[in-house]
DNA sequence: TTTGTTGGATACTGTTTGGTATTTTAAACC
DNA sequence: GGTTTAAAATACCAAACAGTATCCAACAAA
């Protein structure tokens, strides 16, 4: 029964993990072997090395965290709501995790440097999505007068999304809800501040 | 020229840099011995072995980080300019970093997981301290009828630090200093609405 | 049924890792 | 000035690492 797609996709979920988990440098192949039950050949079948699982991997972590975060936003239908989301998707990076080891966006921004730049850069997008997401909804909140005009976007973005990944931080290392509960609940009393 | 205490702290000073902004599992002893121009003995003279060593280094960390925050705190009257001096740490992070590679804490608190228990319990113990910290600016502020009463401590604390350990991983990523402006820039103008 | 192809296992390699044993060398003391 | 002590350099080690070469076995096509 062999299945090389299958086969693929198995490797690169589990090495999500593990690296989301415990790092990209600190996931060796063979724990990779161990938790997926191939062996090197099979990981070097499908993946130039290491390098290029890793990319492969954040980039998978990726398109599962904006698959979710978008269709889901996509349901709502004005800003508060939409804004939930986006607190809900955060949230559940400790109450109901997708994968574990908290926000990949998070986690590979800290563990790259310029040693890594490849990583560096799709960190870097990961942020450049999050923003242009969350950016929209305040844009559709102002055109249809859910909120007030004179807000500040750039700066709310920046904000929302700090206080929720350092929050995601916190909670994880608190190994404690309160945090996210607390930052969340303070953003949409912030939310409800400038509604109109 | 010898002169045992000075090559220890030297050691321990740039492995601890090294730490900071490449990691402790991505920081090999050769590349401590590169930074230092100490050899392997001169380690393993003063350290138990890594784990100490990246222990120390992270100790080390914190004492530089709490030691400067703490006496700008004292040097300051007020809740307004005790918090600015927080916020004014977290701004140095990236305008004029006492060390390279961004704050100690968030880096080992996303680093360390279980397979690192010690260094997850010191990076635990550094969020206790930066809490509490921000625990007496806050309640001396309301001690001192600077801010109102009726606001929930705990959760402002877990705002504070959220939001700016973010607004640090945001700017680095970035490589720009808007992300921790912006941030600042929007807590200063919530604890003017919190003021009396 | 045989043959060609390819997915995956196995065996192996050179390098780097953290760590230790030993040696050298600098200072301290008598 | 010779001897002791300890700091640091050197030389080594086994294990783990990423990566490669080879081999085997499953499926497809003939």
């Amino acid at each position: 029964m062999r299945n090389p797609e299958k086969t693929k996709s198995h490797i690169l979920n589990t090495s999500a993990n593990l690296f989301n988990k415990h790092g990209y440098k600190a996931t060796s192949l063979s724990d990779i072997t161990n938790a997926t039950g191939f062996t090197k050949g099979a990981i070097y079948k499908h993946f130039k090395n290491k390098e290029d699982l890793e990319q492969q991997a954040l980039r998978s972590l990726n398109k599962r965290m904006f698959s979710t975060l978008t269709t889901n936003i996509k349901q709502a239908t004005d800003f508060i709501s939409r804004m939930n989301v986006v607190f809900d998707f955060f949230e559940n990076y400790l109450v109901d995790p997708p994968f574990e080891g908290g926000c990949p966006l998070l986690n590979s921004a800290i563990e790259s440097d310029d040693a890594n730049l490849v990583l560096r850069q799709q960190s870097f997008g990961m942020l450049v999505n999050l923003k242009s997401s969350i950016k929209r909804i305040i844009e559709q909140g102002i055109k249809h007068k859910q909120i007030k005009a004179d807000i500040n976007t750039e700066q709310l973005i920046n904000v929302y999304i700090a206080t929720l990944e350092g929050a995601v931080m916190m909670s994880k290392l608190e190994r404690d809800t309160v945090a996210i509960t607390n930052c969340i609940d303070f953003l949409k009393k912030y939310n409800l501040s400038i509604s109109i």
